[in-house]
DNA sequence: TTCTGTTTTAGAATGTCTCTAAATTGGGAA
DNA sequence: TTCCCAATTTAGAGACATTCTAAAACAGAA
């Protein structure tokens, strides 16, 4: 077990998201090697542009790289397009972005701007409309925005 | 009939717009009411706040008053404080008013770029999470996306 | 190493919405 | 009716998220 990771360094992490990039059509450059790093560690992420611009700006970090701001929201378009994140319209005024893209619903604490996903086989929708012949469901977005309980002191 | 309803002039059809105004606590000014004849017509209405600054601008039009940008945003905000509007996030950027205050989902065409009502009624959801002690439903967001079908020529 | 098309960058520009402070207005009181 | 005052409207500035522009830096092939 020793022997087989020993050679491991920390320049391998940084692999996985080169395969990734480059099987996404996207070349490897430094600043998406170090967006990457930031978003894809294991846990689904729920962020703003502005939200990761400052997460990488943030002196020390694993993966903090200078980056001006238009890079940021440049390569996390292409992220999208690309289908590496997804996005989600919680509020107007700002897109948020979602490393899980599989196809699932949100749960939103608007006290705490908090998003956590929830699968869809936890979850059904049932009497879908009929949208006619010409058009076809692209995705069904849910979102079940939460407040503090009534007769609750916060 | 022709008597009963032979006094009934144009102006009167202001009268209920001004009853809801003052029965939200809102004064009847001319922009209030001219908003509200604009958007309560009796049929369920999407629209952003530049589209209905652009509708009541555009003259001759039976709504038509001179209006700010400035008072359609702040009225579209006071409206749905007080419940006569509801609002709805479909892209980021800008938000979706709607008259239909009643809980509902939507269809939305992103070609397009036409949202409709879908009535609870018509669809369920089963399964919604668990959310704890502390916090409760505010609401349900469900926006249903389409697409032209593949393999369709527009 | 050189070359070329891609990417990054700073800063300007755009679009949506809010704020500010002054002018106008609605509706009650006199 | 006329006067008055708080509520409302307004133009314009300001704030914020995002996109655009055109020039500099870079990645990777030759």
């Amino acid at each position: 077990m020793t022997s087989k990771t020993s050679h491991i360094n920390v320049h391998d992490n940084f692999v996985p998201h080169k395969e990734r990039l480059l099987a996404a059509g996207l070349r490897p450059t430094r600043q998406r090697l170090a967006i990457c790093e930031w978003m894809f560690d294991g846990r689904d992420k729920h962020f703003t542009a502005e939200e990761l611009y400052r997460e990488l700006s943030a002196a020390p970090h694993p993966a903090g790289q200078p980056m001006s701001l238009a890079t940021v929201y440049n390569t996390l378009k292409g992220f999208t397009e690309a289908g590496l994140l997804s996005t989600l319209n919680v509020d107007s005024g700002k897109m948020y972005y979602d490393t899980n893209t599989s196809h699932h619903y949100h749960l939103y604490d608007a006290q705490g701007r908090h998003l956590s996903d929830i699968e869809t086989s936890a979850m059904s929708i049932m009497g879908l409309p009929d949208i006619g012949d010409d058009l076809e469901i692209d995705r069904v977005d849910v979102i079940i925005r939460t407040r503090p309980k009534a007769g609750q002191f916060p």
